[in-house]
DNA sequence: CTAGGGTTAG
């Protein structure tokens, strides 16, 4: 059915139907069902505006008939974005009902009108009309989406009055309005006392979590979901599960979801794509990553956002510059957090100039305001690269007042670039803002011990001793035999450390005949050469490799993650060791990888 | 007298 022979109809019928002399009630009845029907038929919104106009010229707005209501309720249910036309004819119904206010408020929620829904609602609530059991999880949905916990609060009130207190489908609605709001408590406790639940109730309870990071614990529930049998889990939770996977570094658990996928779903849409790059990604699988990545069909500009600071991550900075480039080729806006990632690629790969221009043209050409994040990676850039003056007239140029991770990487700058007099000024600032962070003193104080200012380095101490804080330790973690070990420094404590020793005795001998000598400067201790060096021989790093070079096969990858910044001393050794046994070694510290490769890193030494 | 529900990434 064309537009216009719909139109050509309803002129037809309208000149075929005069207004009847003597209006009989079946004869109204008749009209009415005959415009609706009309109606119906229409595909498109212009088509319906016409035909409606005409029905209201020959016999006027039937405005509290049933016509009216399912005009109303044609509108919301098309996706015609139609919902304004639909307001407009909901208006002109004297007393609307149920059925007016519940398809109404559907419609707005499903045109993403939340607030508009929400007030419909209060209007609703005024006129003592109850929502029904399909229209709470539409209006729940408004509250998740707003993050309008007291609306939230208010509709949960009214379903808790419920004789039957919301049906599944409500429970669950309630479960992610609670999640999304951040109330994890409410949440838990909803779902824990929903007896029957559904893939969608687990759903929401594993997103709950995911989105106030609780990541451990979205582990944990997938796994009880898993085990409770009858439920398979959808592309949807799986989703929070790989996120949880990115965020703990978990590449096992991220590869055993992505088999599961594989087994499962034939074709994986963009979402879970993207999650999975991210994961592998961020779990040091970064070609794995680029891999899925040129196989979308349609990257967004989500997928975009992960692969850039993905590359920012493994200090690939040009890679992750061309592929911004082709991010703008295919007209696709940059956001400010696609934004973090090109200018950390930029800081991490020690590109100055690049930075630069693009802060300038985040700006200029797309209009982003830049937030603290953006001055971080701009201190940052300037830090590393040595350009500490410029870093701080930045730091006291920003419009808003620095924050401590401002401040903090202002300070590791320094640290690495020995400038005591900059770095106080960081560290004075830093500690101002009544940081509990203990690493802020150990780099102060480290930076002292380094130009052998021993009082101040015992004043800094002391300081911090007076805070009640700790110095964190350092620690590597491996993953060997899908069993994940834990090495501090010096650690005597595992089982197999007496193996560990004799392998890193081993590994030293081999090192020597490449021409290794151990670089003591960053062993901070006020104590001999050969004292020195023996702490050094224990970092645990160095445990860590030795542990995987004992129980791993010959060339394949040892992953390592690590808390700190790692010393200059570990990373020589290591791109030596990646030499000497053909190992491809990657480390993760708090911020970035390194892959070491046949004596080289990816970093190129620029860390 | 009608229509029809939850969840997904950086």
């Amino acid at each position: 059915m064309t537009g216009t022979s719909v139109l050509h109809q309803s002129l037809l019928l309208a000149k075929k139907q005069d207004p009847p002399e003597h209006p009989q009630v079946n004869n109204i009845r008749l009209k009415e069902e005959e415009c609706l029907s009309l109606l119906k038929r229409c595909s498109n919104m212009e088509e319906f505006k016409q035909v409606h106009a005409q029905v209201i010229k020959c016999w006027g707005l039937f405005s509290n008939s049933f016509v009216a209501s399912n005009l109303v309720a044609t509108c919301a249910l098309s996706d015609w974005g139609s919902m304004d036309y639909a307001c407009s004819i909901f208006r002109q119904i004297d007393d609307p009902g149920a059925f007016e206010f519940n398809t109404l408020i559907r419609g707005l929620v499903k045109d993403i009108k939340f607030e508009e829904a929400l007030f419909i609602y209060q209007e609703m609530v005024e006129r003592g009309v109850e929502p029904d059991n399909f229209t709470y999880p539409a209006l729940l949905k408004a509250c998740a989406r707003l993050r309008a916990l007291e609306e939230g609060m208010q509709i949960h009130g009214h379903v808790f009055k419920l004789e039957f207190q919301g049906d599944l489908f409500v429970q669950n609605a309630l479960i992610n309005m609670y999640g999304k709001c951040e109330e994890i408590e409410f949440s838990s406790a909803i779902f824990n006392r929903t007896d029957q639940k559904s893939v969608a109730s687990w759903s929401a309870i594993i997103s709950a979590h995911a989105s106030v990071g609780l990541w451990y614990e979205c582990l944990m529930l997938f796994g009880e979901m898993s085990r409770e049998g009858c439920w398979r889990p959808e592309e949807s939770t799986l989703v929070s599960v790989l996120s949880a996977c990115t965020h703990l570094g978990a590449l096992d658990f991220g590869r055993c979801t992505h088999g599961y996928l594989l087994r499962n779903i034939s074709e994986l849409n963009i979402i879970v794509q993207t999650s999975l790059i991210d994961m592998y990604v961020k779990c040091g699988c970064l070609a794995k990553g680029l891999g899925l990545f040129q196989m979308l069909a349609k990257p967004n500009r989500l997928s975009y956002s992960v692969i850039i600071s993905g590359l920012a991550m493994h200090g690939r900075g040009y890679e992750a510059l061309r592929v911004f480039s082709e991010m703008l080729r295919q007209g696709l806006e940059p956001d400010d957090v696609v934004y973090v990632g090109v200018l950390s690629a930029c800081s991490h790969a020690g590109l100055v100039n690049e930075g630069r221009q693009c802060f300038e043209r985040m700006i200029s050409e797309h209009g982003i305001v830049p937030t603290l994040e953006h001055y971080g990676c701009m201190v940052d850039l300037m830090g590393r690269a040595g350009l500490l003056g410029e870093a701080l007239e930045l730091v006291k140029r920003m419009p808003t007042e620095p924050n401590d991770v401002v401040w903090r990487s202002l300070l590791s700058a320094c640290k690495v670039h020995q400038d005591l007099e900059i770095g106080e000024v960081a560290a004075k600032n830093l500690l101002q803002l009544s940081s509990q962070n203990p690493s802020d003193y150990v780099v102060l104080s480290n930076m002292y011990a380094q130009a052998q200012r021993w009082d101040d380095v015992a004043r800094t101490q002391i300081e911090m001793a007076r805070k009640g804080l700790k110095q964190t330790p350092g620690f590597s973690l491996v993953e060997v035999a899908r069993k994940v070990s834990k090495f501090v420094t010096q650690d005597r404590s595992h089982p197999e450390w007496v193996n560990i020793y004799e392998m890193i005795h081993q590994m030293e001998w081999q090192l020597k005949f490449e021409g290794y000598s151990p670089d003591t400067s960053q062993v901070l201790l006020d104590v001999n050469e050969d004292e020195k060096r023996e702490r050094l021989k224990g970092h645990s790093q160095k445990l860590a490799i030795a542990f995987a070079l004992i129980h791993t096969s010959q060339g394949s990858p040892i992953r390592i993650a690590r808390n700190l910044r790692m010393c200059n001393d570990c990373h020589t050794y290591t791109k030596l060791i990646s030499v000497i046994y053909q190992r491809e070694i990657i480390v993760r510290d708090r911020k970035r990888f390194h892959h070491f490769k046949d004596g080289t890193c990816s970093c190129r030494d620029y860390w």
